[in-house]
DNA sequence: CCTTGAACTGAACACCTATTCAGATAAACA
DNA sequence: TGTTTATCTGAATAGGTGTTCAGTTCAAGG
């Protein structure tokens, strides 16, 4: 046997990454073989070879596409007319977002230190753009007086590790509808930084 | 060659815990091999059965400790007054507590999915035993007037996820002090809850 | 001093790992 | 239809995995 029937690159790309964001999110990164990758995508493991160079491009590649994903999203938030819209609009954003996606922000989160050095660099440098987003706003509210924030590095870091708490616990059908949970985290974020709903 | 000089339970279990703890917190449960943890001890892989019946209970064994010890020392923890000063003592004593220990926190944090079923639902009511402490200070704080929080139960989970994040950026020696960064954030989760300081 | 048992080795077991590649097959194009 | 080329297999390479155990050596107690 060799190639399968309707076999085509446009599919089988795809499906090898939906597997190994699957399989990664699931059990880690390690504790996952390119066979178990190759079986869930019906292939053999060599087949994975012609769609990424190996297991650490295939973590990497994964991790870029949600950052890049990431920030292209939240570019195109509109700008509000205040610091607290903008913290808003932000901490409902960062929920929405990473509940639509949690093998990809699992990951993102729980897979840093087994890429390789230069990996991570990269990866880093995307997380940190994306901080500033938040940054930025906290600074803005800190210099009209909205928001008063002592150390705002030190806040951004604060509030996206709260924000991105809900991944843990949140799921959909349960208890909390998503809306009101953006709503309370939201509120919550803001009365943080001393801001005034 | 068989038993060392100077060799005793004594001496080797702890240091075989010790260099599981520092390899499973540094690259994962599941890359870390037992004949690596065995040459961080000096010893051969079987020695390590003499001590752990397999690497599972390996992990199970460092994630109970830091548990039931977590537990005991938040039980140590005098009673305050009012709840914000509940709440600011439980924020200070977390992040204190957490910064101490940033080996066994990554573990406790990172390796759920590497425990057996039955290995997870134990430490999982173990940390549900924490989250009841800080739970039952916005309870009674809400109850007094003293906090806003719609929710205490969300609110509990959004400010432990706070809370520990510190443990992803801080490092000793660097920009801010500890009591620093325990005061901020003690007043960012008081405020978070509507608290007034 | 000698025996007992704790502590450890080194080899083995059965299996899994990432990765490569010659060869085979089906799709795409002429 | 025939040829090319993209796609995949199956086997191989060179190593690693957790775990067991007969045999060996040292420390401690009588």
């Amino acid at each position: 046997m060799a190639r399968k029937i309707g076999s085509s690159s446009d599919i089988t790309g795809p499906r090898i990454r939906a597997a190994a964001m699957q399989l990664f999110a699931r059990h880690g990164f390690a504790a996952v073989s390119m066979r178990q990758i190759a079986a869930d995508v019906g292939v053999q493991a060599g087949a994975l070879y012609l769609y990424t160079a190996d297991k650490q491009a295939l973590l990497f590649d994964l991790m870029q596409d949600h950052m890049t994903n990431l920030l292209a999203a939240v570019d195109t938030l509109p700008l509000q007319p205040t610091a607290t819209a903008q913290l808003d609009q932000f901490a409902r954003f960062h929920i929405g977002y990473h509940l639509d996606r949690p093998e990809a922000v699992f990951i993102a989160y729980m897979e840093l230190r087994n890429l390789s050095p230069d990996n991570f660099a990269t990866i880093e440098s995307l997380r940190r753009r994306y901080e500033d987003h938040l940054q930025t706003i906290l600074t803005q509210g800190a210099d009209t007086g909205a928001f008063t924030v002592p150390d705002t590095k030190m806040a951004t870091l604060a509030l996206i590790a709260m924000l991105t708490g809900v991944t843990n616990w949140y799921r959909e059908g349960g208890r909390l509808a998503r809306a009101d949970v953006q709503t309370l985290y939201a509120d919550m974020a803001l009365r943080a930084v001393g801001g005034r709903l």
